[in-house]
DNA sequence: TCTGGGGTCCTAGGACCC
DNA sequence: TCTGGGGTCCTAGGACCC
């Protein structure tokens, strides 16, 4: 048994790259929704000493000084380039899952008699070759254990961005010791400073650390981090995704929010996201729960972060029903005199196939079906945003959002098509 | 001045029941 | 006045991931 994990270099720059060629060889970062943090960096960029998650604000100057290219995030073509990686992969292995939107574990255990390193060589040549993206491929017999030689694969050249896990034990116990436990797939910060205090400081000191021992200390997803590196499997390959549980629309704003019929719009808004979200994926919400927060760095301002939720009878994923649910939430959280930075609708107890229907219901819900049909039809035709409820207001695509860096959307927009010239 | 968005899982503790 | 024990269910909060 061993699994391949191939992870997508630089993922968000690098698609830019891909329909830029100034971009090559160049520091180019990605930034969050509202330009606000730095979501993915170039090699060139990280070694001008720009760190991941860092406030834009906070690296003017070497932006500045290096001639960093900055780009807001353009998930649209992230999405696209993303499902070319995909489909590239699966030109050579049938069983993959897809763990993220640069990340996939493949299943080698139906290439079995493969050379797996040359395999995987192949893999990486042909996505670099078919998408223009670069890809690093980790190799080894549980996920955790690939994810660290997929480390390796990426911070060593030698390997030329594929690594196998070692068989050796010594050679094993020399990558352990060289991977830092907060390093661990599933150690983070926090863990990794409490793992520190009990003495453990690499990844081989986890492995061998006793499972009841990490159990009593942590829990059972450290334990079975503990256990992956010590090469026992406690995760399996998820080739078919599980139903999503909850579905969560939100924003922060790009200027506070102090008015009420600003709020009312910003969470109709996110209402209408979710909705349509939740129907093109076939499912019904049982809940639904609104959050509205005043901004956590200004603790010179009054604080009010505040959520509530309802319950949906029967289970719905019609816009005007979670609409009129949303802003009667947001209604009663609502608090004047606040200067709110992020608002949220979430929708949860998700059920998909049948529903079930409620005893006293008002609506009718072969008609709300209809409607919403049509309304998700002619958003689709003629462009998102197209129909949307008067609660929503002008700003239902970007909801006050800031984006001053972003590049067309090359792949998805035959408006937005890269010219060549 | 400016600080992302969207997920999952686990556990502790309270409510409630018998 | 004295005031049990064990089970389930739910939720909030904390940790992790990308």
């Amino acid at each position: 048994m061993m699994y391949a994990l191939a992870d997508c270099n630089n993922f968000y720059a690098s698609c830019e790259r891909v329909f830029d060629p100034k971009l090559v060889n160049k520091p180019v970062i990605v930034l969050s929704n509202n330009d606000g943090c730095v979501v993915a960096r170039s090699q060139e960029a990280k070694q001008v000493g720009i760190q991941m998650g860092q406030p834009v604000f906070e690296c003017r100057d070497i932006i500045r000084s290096h001639a960093v290219i900055v780009r807001s995030s353009n998930y649209a073509l992230y999405e696209d380039m993303s499902r070319r990686v995909v489909s590239a992969i699966l030109h050579f292995i049938p069983d993959v899952e897809i763990y993220s939107i640069d990340e996939a574990f493949c299943d080698l255990a139906p290439m079995a008699g493969r050379d797996f390193d040359k395999l995987c060589r192949e893999i990486r040549s042909a996505v670099l070759q078919w998408t223009g993206i670069p890809v690093s491929i980790g190799i080894g017999s549980t996920k955790t254990l690939a994810k660290i030689a997929n480390r390796v694969a990426k911070r060593d050249a030698s390997t030329d961005a594929v690594y196998r896990f070692p068989c050796d034990v010594n050679e094993s116990r020399r990558v352990l010791s060289e991977t830092r436990v907060e390093d661990v797939w599933g150690i983070g910060r926090r863990w990794g400073r409490r793992f520190r205090q009990l003495g453990v400081q690499s990844a081989l000191d986890l492995a061998q650390m006793p499972p009841s021992i990490v159990r009593s200390h942590f829990n059972v997803t450290a334990m079975q981090t503990g256990m992956e590196l010590a090469g026992v499997r406690c995760h399996e390959l998820e080739a078919a995704p599980a139903p999503r549980r909850t579905l969560v629309r939100s924003r922060s704003f790009g200027e506070a929010v102090k008015r009420w019929d600003e709020m009312y719009q910003a969470i109709a808004s996110h209402a209408t996201r979710a909705a349509e979200k939740l129907r093109l994926e076939g499912g019904v919400a049982g809940r639904l729960s609104v959050f509205i927060q005043t901004n956590r760095f200004r603790q010179d301002q009054p604080q009010h972060c505040v959520s509530g939720s309802c319950e949906l009878m029967p289970s719905t994923n019609t816009t005007p029903v979670l609409v009129e649910h949303a802003s009667s939430i947001g209604r009663q959280l609502w608090k004047p005199g606040h200067a709110y930075k992020k608002a949220g609708v979430m929708l949860s107890e998700i059920t998909f196939g049948e529903m079930q229907g409620a005893l006293f219901s008002s609506r009718d819900d072969a008609h709300d079906a209809r409607l919403m049909e049509v309304l998700d039809r002619i958003n689709m035709t003629m462009g998102s945003g197209t129909l949307h409820p008067a609660a929503t207001g002008r700003h239902q695509r970007t909801g006050f959002m800031r984006q001053e860096h972003c590049s067309p959307r090359y792949t998805t927009r035959w408006s937005e098509l890269p010219k060549v010239i």
